[in-house]
DNA sequence: GAGAGAACTTCACCTGTGTGAATACGTGGT
DNA sequence: ACCACGTATTCACACAGGTGAAGTTCTCTC
C-alpha cells in the first residue's frame, strides 16, 4: 500500500523485505479518507500520531488574525506529516486536504516500534525528516529572494521532482492538482499575480498547463530560469545509478542485493 | 559552559545534575573560536559534527548565482546547528559568523552516546529540532504574507524571546549584534527599505535602536503590530511558572526536585 | 586623535506586484 | 441538458518596496 513512501525512501536507503513489510503493515493500520478541502488537524490540536499520505495532495498551512494565508508546504503520495510531532504540545498550524486524500495514522508506539526493529527505516526517516527541512529552507530562499516567475518556477521544478520520486509523473507531465489561488498562497503572490505569470510562462513555452495538467517541455530550463538547485533535495544515495536529467531508472528489485536485515 | 543551551532545554525538559554534567562534558570537548563574518561550514561539505554556539552569533544563509543572499536562520548561544546533518552527504547551505563565536564541534559519537545514555536529554534535542523546524515555517509565513513593517517587527520579537530563553535580555534590553543589511538578508527586503522602516518604529516608539543595542519599549504593542503569535516557539512546558508577559520565573534550581535519573 | 572603511541615512525615481472588479470558462450535480 | 459556483482571465489603477547614488555618522586601527 504504501508504495509512494518506500520508493522514496528507497531513494536513501535500501530496505529489506523484512523493512518493506513492516512499513506496509504500519501504513494498514487506521486509514482514513478525506474529501478536498477538509482539515485533517487544526491549530491548538494535541498530536497523537502521524499521518502518512497514501493517496492525494495536502497541505500546511497557517493563517493571520486578518485572514492572509500561507501554505508553508505540500504533502504527496508517500509524504509523513512531521514524525515525532507528538513530542510538542500543541499544533501551531494545520493540515488541510487539495484534493481528496487517503491517509493512514500511524501511532506513536507504531512508529517507535518500527524504528526501533528497523535501523534502515529509522535512517531513512532521518533523511526524509531533514529533507523535508531542507525544502522549508529552500522555500524561505525562495519567498525571500525570488521574483514572482523564479518562485512559481521554483515551485513547478520542486513538485514536479518529488512527484517524479514517488512515481507520479509520466514522461513530461504529471497531474497538477492545485487552484492558482493555492499556488499565490504558497508563493507569497496575489491570484492574479500569479496567473500573470503563468501567461508569460505558457507564452515562452516553460510550460503547458492545461486544467490539472501540467506538462514541462524542458525541465532543465525551467529550472535554469527559476535558479533551481536540486542539491536541497538529498536524491544523491551513494551506488544509485541517475541518468543524464537526474530521474531514477527503473527500480530493480534490491531484497536479493541487500540480505542482512536490522 | 553551555549554560545557555542548559537553560534553554530546560524550558522543556527537567534535567538531573547527571544531565547537565554529560553535557558540560560533550561542550568541553574541541572548542574552536571564530572572528566575525567567518564561514564555520560552507555548502559542499560533508558534515561530521555538530556545532553549539556557545557565544555570539551566527547564521545560516543561502546564495544565488546572481549574489542575491538569503539568511535562513539565526544562531544564537545555546543553538545546535543541525543535530544529526551527518545524516546527510554534504550541506545544501553554508553557515558563518556575525559576530565573534565562541563554539564546541561535538561528534557524532559525542552525541550519540549522549543520547543513549540521557533520556531526557534525547527528548529536550527533539523539542529542540521540531521548535527550530516551527521557526523556520514561521519564517516562511513571515516573507510570504507579512509587510515589511510587521516581517522586521516579526523578527524582532523572535530574537528578543528566543534571547530571553537564554538569559541574554536586560529588561527591555538586549544587544543585537547584526547590521541592517542582515535584517534585509533575513527579511527579504532592500537595505534602503529595513532603514525606512526601522526610521517609522523609531518614531512611532516601538522600538529604541542605536548602535548594537535594542530595546523594546512594549514588546506587547510590538507583538501586536507584527501579528507576532509565540505559540510557534512552544515555551509552553506542563507546570512551568511563566508571568503574565511569558517570561520565566527566576530559575529555581531543579536537581533536588528532579531525583529520578534518567 | 586622525584617517579609512563600514554602516547608516536620505533622496528621487522606477517597477513589480497588489487591489477590486468585471467577464469568461469549466465542470459537477440534479 | 442546464444551472451554479468555483476557477481562470483580463483590465485599470495604486502603492509597497527596489535601485543607484550621494551624503553622513560610527567605529575601528595605528
Amino acid at each position: 500500500m504504501p508504495q509512494h513512501l518506500i520508493r522514496k525512501l528507497e531513494h536513501f536507503a535500501r530496505l529489506s523485505y523484512d523493512d518493506r513489510h513492516a512499513l506496509e503493515e504500519a501504513a494498514r493500520q487506521r486509514g482514513r479518507l478525506f474529501d478536498a478541502h477538509q482539515d485533517i488537524i487544526r491549530e491548538g490540536d494535541a498530536p497523537d500520531h502521524v499521518n502518512l499520505i497514501l493517496e492525494g495532495w495536502a497541505c500546511r498551512y497557517k493563517t493571520l488574525e486578518d485572514g492572509r494565508r500561507q501554505i508553508i508546504s505540500f504533502f504527496l503520495p508517500g509524504d509523513l506529516c512531521d514524525p515525532h510531532v507528538f513530542v510538542l504540545r500543541e499544533m501551531d498550524h494545520s493540515i488541510s486536504t487539495i484534493t481528496h486524500v487517503r491517509l493512514a495514522e500511524i501511532s506513536r508506539d507504531t512508529l517507535l516500534s518500527l524504528t526501533e526493529r528497523h535501523p534502515r527505516i529509522t535512517q531513512a526517516l532521518w533523511w526524509e525528516m531533514l529533507v523535508a527541512a531542507a525544502v522549508q529552507q529552500e522555500w524561505t530562499v525562495n519567498l525571500g529572494q525570488r521574483t514572482g516567475l523564479e518562485r512559481i518556477g521554483h515551485l513547478l521544478c520542486e513538485l514536479f521532482i518529488r512527484l517524479r520520486g514517488v512515481g507520479l509523473t509520466n514522461g513530461n507531465s504529471c497531474i497538477l492538482p492545485v487552484t492558482q489561488m493555492d499556488l499565490g498562497d504558497a508563493t507569497g503572490l496575489s491570484n492574479v499575480h500569479v496567473n500573470r505569470v503563468l501567461q508569460e510562462m505558457r507564452i515562452s513555452g516553460l510550460v503547458v498547463l492545461k486544467g490539472k495538467h501540467l506538462t514541462v517541455p524542458d525541465l532543465e530550463a525551467l529550472q535554469r530560469v527559476s535558479l533551481f538547485n536540486v542539491n536541497y533535495l538529498h536524491l544523491d544515495r551513494e551506488g544509485r545509478h541517475l541518468d543524464a536529467n537526474g530521474s531514477e531508472q527503473p527500480p530493480q528489485d534490491s531484497a536479493a542485493a541487500t540480505p542482512e536485515r536490522c
